[in-house]
DNA sequence: ATGGTAGACAATCTA
């Protein structure tokens, strides 16, 4: 059994102490991270490899980072997803683990509708859409992180208050479609089809007690990858407690 | 336009 989870931890450094008793907890073979917010040089590794977790990094100082965990061997590393020059912002990891091409993003939050982050983030999934139309859609392909999309009306708490706006506009919604239209299956909803399912809350005004979230951190897998998907789960229980991020795990099974 | 909290880093910026 193969395990990939991806979560957004909101600073590696903060959530070390978590991070680990989760890891010890579930044991996934793969966790892909988001915001680290540490440059390479910094990054707590020590503690992860002694749990045996090898670390591939890929962070920045104050802002965005990306990290994969792995248990298994990891081949054919690359940290960015322009071809020509390396990336400005660290968001982009990718690494082959059992066979398997694992895609680590953080895409732009894009801030709000109209800004110049908006734009920035719906020409950086153009990009991404790039980068997958260069990969063979046969493969067996996982694309996972935080998408700061939420695809559909299902996946907002309240779809008509969020309409239109930063991680539910239509343009967003479509960039994320054009995504998955490379040859992707979402990962949760080959066994999830029901609403209600979030994966981030803001911290803001008890959002996570008031039930107020949104899904917008996906796994996205090529059909051959779907053919072996057997369960996919949000750990809403890491949402919980001292300390947490305000984006919960989640976590996929394949055969 | 605002509000509300968390994190990095030291006055705001990002989310």
């Amino acid at each position: 059994m193969l395990t990939v989870a991806t979560w957004n931890i909101n600073s590696i450094r903060m959530r070390m102490p978590r991070l680990v008793h989760w890891l010890k907890d579930i044991a996934p073979s793969v966790v892909c991270l988001q915001e680290t917010k540490v440059v390479d040089e910094d990054f707590p590794g020590r503690p992860l490899e002694e749990i045996g977790y090898q670390c591939l990094v890929r962070g920045q100082k104050t802002y965005n980072g990306v990290a994969i965990l792995t248990r298994l061997p990891a081949t054919d590393v690359i940290r960015s997803l322009s071809v020509d020059t390396p990336d400005e912002e660290s968001r982009f990891l990718a690494a082959t683990v059992a066979g398997v091409r694992i895609v680590n993003i953080y895409a732009p939050n894009g801030q709000d509708v109209g800004t110049p982050k908006y734009q920035y983030k719906l020409e950086w999934y153009h990009r991404l859409r790039g980068f997958l139309d260069r990969q063979d859609p046969g493969s067996e392909l996982l694309l996972c992180g935080d998408f700061n999309v939420a695809p559909e009306d299902r996946d907002v708490w309240d779809p008509e208050k969020w309409r239109g706006s930063i991680l539910f506009s239509e343009p967003e919604k479509s960039a994320f479609r054009t995504v998955v239209d490379w040859g992707f299956k979402d990962a949760l909803r080959i066994h999830h089809p029901e609403g209600g399912l979030y994966t981030w809350w803001d911290y803001r005004a008890g959002a996570f007690h008031r039930g107020w979230g949104l899904r917008i951190d996906h796994i996205l897998v090529s059909l051959p990858l779907a053919r072996r998907c057997v369960a996919v789960e949000i750990c809403r229980e890491e949402r919980k407690g001292e300390k947490p991020s305000d984006h919960a795990p989640v976590i996929a099974s394949f055969q």
